[in-house]
DNA sequence: ATCAAGATTACCT
DNA sequence: GGTAATCTTGATA
């Protein structure tokens, strides 16, 4: 059973949909093995007064996901090394999105360790490392670069649904994590006392 | 063509 | 708490 948000969740404010998507369980299903969590912290990257989205400086070939309608997926690589994955919100053509940045486990744990390459003693001291982050978070799902431009509401490799229903006072908010502009926007969004977080 | 910076992580002291 | 690793991208010439 899975029951789908509809287009209009996704088009509508960012800052909405950032919040909205705390809570909710992300899966993927890649060569057959189902891996899920629920999105525990997000950030938003906005179009025109954001100077650290990638889409600040219009369009290019990296970023065009970024343009599609709310609801796509707008996977890059980073640091040489890391896959960070989006989920595209607004209108067609706006170019703006919210970066997830820790999930914290549910379906396909084993699964997730093996692609984490985290042994047994290490998930029993720190189990909280498997997932609390974004570039750790994609390696566990098994996203890479072949998921960008995928459209949430119709794919079977990313898809989300609703879980935790949450209340605005479980909801904390900070400035961004690892960037060098725009630093004063609050547009980080977490769920309070979750270890899952990356960062408090 | 060249080059610096990057929405990070793991490992070290 | 500090920093090396690693390579793609976009800006500039």
């Amino acid at each position: 059973m899975r029951k789908l948000p509809k287009r209009n969740f996704f088009e509508k404010s960012t800052l909405i949909v950032a919040k909205q998507l705390l809570g909710m369980e992300l899966s993927t299903r890649i060569r057959g093995k189902k891996t899920s969590g629920i999105i525990v912290e997000v950030e938003a990257y906005r179009h025109k007064i954001d100077q650290a989205s990638h889409t600040y400086r219009g369009k290019t070939k990296r970023n065009e996901v970024m343009f599609k309608h709310g609801g796509h997926c707008y996977v890059y690589f980073i640091y040489g090394k890391y896959f960070c994955v989006n989920v595209v919100t607004e209108k067609e053509g706006i170019g703006s999105a919210v970066l997830i940045r820790a999930i914290e486990p549910l379906n396909g744990i084993q699964t997730m360790k093996r692609r984490r390459r985290m042994n047994q003693a290490a998930s029993k001291k720190l189990p909280e490392k498997l997932t609390n982050g974004p570039g750790k978070l994609c390696q566990a799902l098994g996203i890479d670069g072949r998921l960008s431009g995928e459209d949430l509401l119709n794919s079977s490799a990313i898809y989300l649904r609703p879980a935790l229903r949450l209340k605005s006072k479980q909801i904390g908010r900070s400035t961004r994590i690892g960037i060098t502009k725009s630093t004063e926007l609050k547009w980080r969004f977490f769920i309070k006392n979750n270890s899952w977080v990356s960062k408090n």
